[in-house]
DNA sequence: GCTCAATTTAAACAGTCGTTTGAATTGTAC
DNA sequence: GTACAATTCAAACGACTGTTTAAATTGAGC
């Protein structure tokens, strides 16, 4: 059943000029198409062309503006990367700064670094959701421009985050503590690269939409549980790992 | 320096037959070529020329022996993936059995899963080692064909391990512990992974050999003490997530 | 209008890719 | 040795890769 519908022609003053319908500029077009099919394919598999169609936009755009693939996987990461990275650190002072001289829970420093992911994972509009799926299979790319930039885009938070947590977990030694915030990014970018995975082991109850943040929820006490465990200082004794 | 050696002929009694030395079959080659390529550079980026090449094979050797470049990477993960998880569900039923009525504890289950990959991480000859950085990154693949055979690759396994945690721990809900089980499975595949990422977060001291071993020692209870957490039945009105 | 720089465009570049082909070689049974 | 299948080999296939080039177009300042 179709219903014709007269369509009044608007007047130019309705026309909203301060968020420009459509006329977004050639760089950032880039940019979310090669979000999503980074996402979607992996970088080797993602080729140029194929952004640049999606983007409608010439070949060459990505050469002119970006100079290289690897340098536009980059600014993919860098977009969204850096001020989450930031947004964690600034929340981290914030916390710091509220608890005064009494060191913070395990709960405040995780959520430190959750909110900010939190944030993107509730952001369908501009493709938020997307950039962390990516951002997951990038941990676990192989390519050594990748994991030198990431390596590079981390250092600072993850400096700031350990020392919070040494000193939020004083009876932990450094080195044990390193691991498992180890373990706590992987099980965090393993979650948030998903998707797939997650079919494979947890069956979803259909209808239940908005999943990462339900996700996060469940992985933030998990991993609060695991970092407070009691540290075992003779693991080579342990009934762990007896050969069968 | 140079000092000249004469080298003794040997009998031919004194050649060891049994473990032919350098003649090892085409298949077999490729098969170890491809895993430690694959492992390096990942699906995509690995050339069936490289991988002939380091096997000191023909190109069109794969294709005839192996059908496609996809149907051998697929060997490649099987032939150590389906054995190490028959050995995982063996494991756990020998648990199981040696139990009787009383039900396992988490750390005999979590065994029953570490204890086959640590099997592999101790295998320097073989190249187990190799191939659990591999599966760890074949986890991160955006690539359906390969999302899909690990996934059927897996479905037993998990099958298992998910009635043997629902039984260790009856009072956490199955849907929690099907997520608990993900990020476990998360943690495990995104450390086994590792290297590069591992000096990203936690500084190696130097001269530390076998390093794979001894990070699972740690893994393991930090996963226990995850699975083990009281459940938090009103996630929304915790403190975890107040929004800043 | 003109000028000059920024941007876009179509076309071509030099390679690499996975796969196929048909002939040459090897191994095995008789 | 002969016959026959299994395997190896060099060569080529068409398609696709990231990047470069030079001309065409656009936009802003004057």
């Amino acid at each position: 059943m179709v219903t014709s519908t007269i369509q009044r022609i608007p007047r130019v003053s309705e026309i909203p000029v301060d968020r420009p319908l459509e006329i977004v500029d050639t760089k950032s077009r880039i940019l979310d198409a090669a979000e999503e099919l980074f996402m979607e394919h992996g970088f080797e598999a993602t080729s140029l062309r194929l952004i640049t169609t999606a983007a409608t936009v010439n070949l060459a755009a990505v050469n002119y503006h970006f100079g290289s693939k690897e340098e536009l996987f980059q600014a993919v990461l860098t977009r969204r990367l850096d001020p989450m990275n930031q947004d964690r650190m600034r929340l981290l002072s914030l916390y710091e700064a509220a608890a005064g001289n009494t060191p913070l829970t395990c709960e405040n420093i995780i959520s430190a670094m959750f909110i900010p992911a939190l944030k993107l994972a509730r952001d369908h509009q501009t493709g938020g959701k997307n950039f962390l799926r990516l951002l997951g299979r990038a941990y676990a790319d192989p390519a050594p421009f990748i994991r030198e930039f990431l390596s590079s885009q981390y250092a600072e938070m993850i400096a700031r985050f350990r020392a919070a947590f040494s000193h939020a977990l004083p009876h932990i030694p450094r080195e044990e503590l390193s691991w498992r915030l180890h373990f706590v990014m992987g099980a965090l970018s393993y979650t948030l690269a998903g998707t797939d995975a997650l079919k494979m082991i947890a069956q979803f109850q259909p209808g239940e939409a908005d999943n990462d943040e339900k996700v996060l929820r469940r992985l933030a006490p998990f991993l609060a549980a695991g970092l407070r465990s009691p540290v075992d200082n003779a693991p080579d004794a342990h009934q762990w790992f007896a050969e069968a």
